[in-house]
DNA sequence: TTGTATGCGTTATCAT
DNA sequence: ATGATAACGCATACAA
């Protein structure tokens, strides 16, 4: 019930020598300081019986530290999605000896701050903050110099560190895939063809598409079509997949902008009669879950949670310090069975 | 960039007064101590305008407290399962001041021990033992005592508080749904009709077949077929359901024993052209997210898991304490469109 | 009413 | 080669 209660005074005391000489031997100073071997294997054995373990908390009194990073999320909530990032930051941060606290925030600005606050009352070393779609934010103040966003991009003139996935490259990826596999006839499904027909907000559809494009105009190709929806869900696929259907097309190369639309697009087809991918060959973002439980495959890139949440913390631990620069994560294209190759 | 550096000295400093007497005014016993109204009002405002935050550290070493839980799971990945637990416990917690350490340790006994260690030497106050699927567990000698099990049982003998989703009451529940349909046809996928053909450890799989069983056998039905699956992913369900159908049965009502192998029956079922409910019925557990994307949507019993994070935290924070007796934690039904009603 | 002294568990600086 | 002492920021019993 209380075995934090050994102390390194009661060691020393146990041991038979002062508290200092204990404090020495126990943080490895003690050959630099030349204390008899005899008496630093005595003190050392003392401490394993007695369980002894320092209290960090002390110790951070002292040096101003904590061995604590702050992870602040909008929402952890959705999906997998918030879960893969903190795996990766707890997993570096654990490398390195630290504790994660863990916040959410709802999206609201004043929990934020809250937030913010209160682990810095406890003396976190840094903060990571996270969105769980990526766009542009700002950083409060009490915050600056000690924090790295995460899937967010700092606001306009604000020097904060930043981790974010490669949404561009992705986008040109997906269309060199299909140029590959020989398709010409490409539909978009999420945004339309139009400059500003995007979702509000969401540098992934705007970077996505953005890519795409420059990859096919690269070879002359133009989209035949592009499907806006405001939302991203399977019910906004399947409805723009009906569409799409209704409008005549039987055929060709569907890039849905996320792999829940992905999933609408995928009942459509088949409550259409359809075959992924005869008749309709599909390359998606995110790497959901849902991706490999689809019949066939889902072809995807991945939104590379977990390493986004590593580096993020890694920015934050190692000298680099947590200023300056956006990273970009590769979104790694995970090959299952929804592109057919037309020679 | 050092926000933090304003101490209560630096207040009493620059409100002209001593350390205690800030001290005294911003712990707010100003008044119990008769500190003149003038006295108190200089060194609130002092206080607000130089950005005093009080060092919950430093004062936690004085009381020994961190107002800090750590929340410790075997694996923060899978699904949003884990997200809401922890959404349920944050809010909780914060609701009392509190803040949360996260932990993963993937299901390895030592790297557990070593976070248990890790969180305790930062000082927190209580430790939540989650886990992803429910199963009985043992409890670190460390934590005893001041932790709570969630969505986990005590191992036999220890005397651990424990709060989990009452699987037995969701399956008798699931069972009686169906009768009041008017099904008496039902076929279970995921667990068999001897009694130990269960997936091993599955806490789940035993409590809501027991429960089926028992709503079915008060009303002498019993099931007419039951199909083990030692995994209960998609492909799973999946083969389950076809081998169901090979076996002659073209009707009826499913009860799939989580979402996942519903989601598969979904896809055998739709493969054989049969249709849901008109064909089969089904009823299944978890409400994954999944469920409401489907066509016709899944009815299931859902695990209220943001819940079973809040009554965890509270628990500990209570005067309850965390010791003693096994909480169940009732699952709500979300009726979507899967069963069909027989007169 | 306010100030002084002490301790929480460490570590670092000085003497010895 | 080891021990005493101060300091980190806060709170509290006790004096003034």
């Amino acid at each position: 019930m209380k075995a934090r209660r050994v102390t390194q005074a009661g060691v020393a005391h146990a041991a038979g020598v002062s508290r200092s000489t204990a404090s020495l031997v126990l943080s490895g100073r003690g050959d630099e300081l030349r204390i008899s071997g005899e008496v630093q294997r005595r003190v050392r054995q003392v401490a394993l019986e007695l369980g002894y373990r320092p209290n960090l908390v002390s110790a951070g009194l002292r040096d101003g530290t904590s061995r604590t990073i702050g992870f602040l999320s909008d929402t952890i909530a959705t999906s997998q999605l918030a879960g893969d990032m903190i795996r990766g930051a707890l997993a570096e941060a654990h490398r390195a000896g630290y504790m994660l606290f863990i916040g959410e925030s709802e999206g609201d600005i004043a929990e934020e701050e809250r937030l913010v606050d209160a682990m810095l009352d406890r003396q976190v070393d840094a903060v990571v903050i996270a969105s769980m779609f990526t766009r542009e934010r700002g950083v409060s103040e009490a915050a600056r110099g000690r924090a790295v966003l995460l899937n967010a991009l700092p606001e306009h003139g604000i020097d904060v560190a930043a981790v974010v996935p490669d949404e561009y490259d992705a986008g040109r990826r997906s269309a060199e895939r299909l140029l590959a596999a020989g398709h010409r006839r490409i539909h978009l499904i999420g945004v339309g063809l139009g400059e500003d027909e995007v979702p509000p907000e969401t540098v992934a559809g705007v970077e996505r598409r953005r890519g795409i494009l420059d990859a096919l105009g690269a070879v002359g190709v133009t989209p035949e079509s592009g499907r806006l929806c405001r939302i991203w869900l399977p019910d906004d696929g399947w409805k723009a997949t009906r569409d799409l259907l209704a409008s005549g097309v039987d055929g060709g190369a569907l890039i849905t902008f996320n792999d829940r639309l992905a999933f609408g697009a995928y009942q459509a087809l088949h409550e259409a009669g359809l075959t992924i991918p005869d008749d309709f060959s599909m390359v998606s973002f995110d790497d959901h879950q849902l991706a490999g439980w689809l019949h066939p495959g889902l072809t995807t890139f991945a939104i590379p949670h977990y390493e986004l949440g590593e580096r993020a913390v890694r920015r934050l631990l190692t000298d680099e310090g947590p200023t300056g620069g956006t990273e970009r994560i590769a979104m790694p294209l995970v090959e299952r069975g929804s592109i057919a190759e037309h020679g």
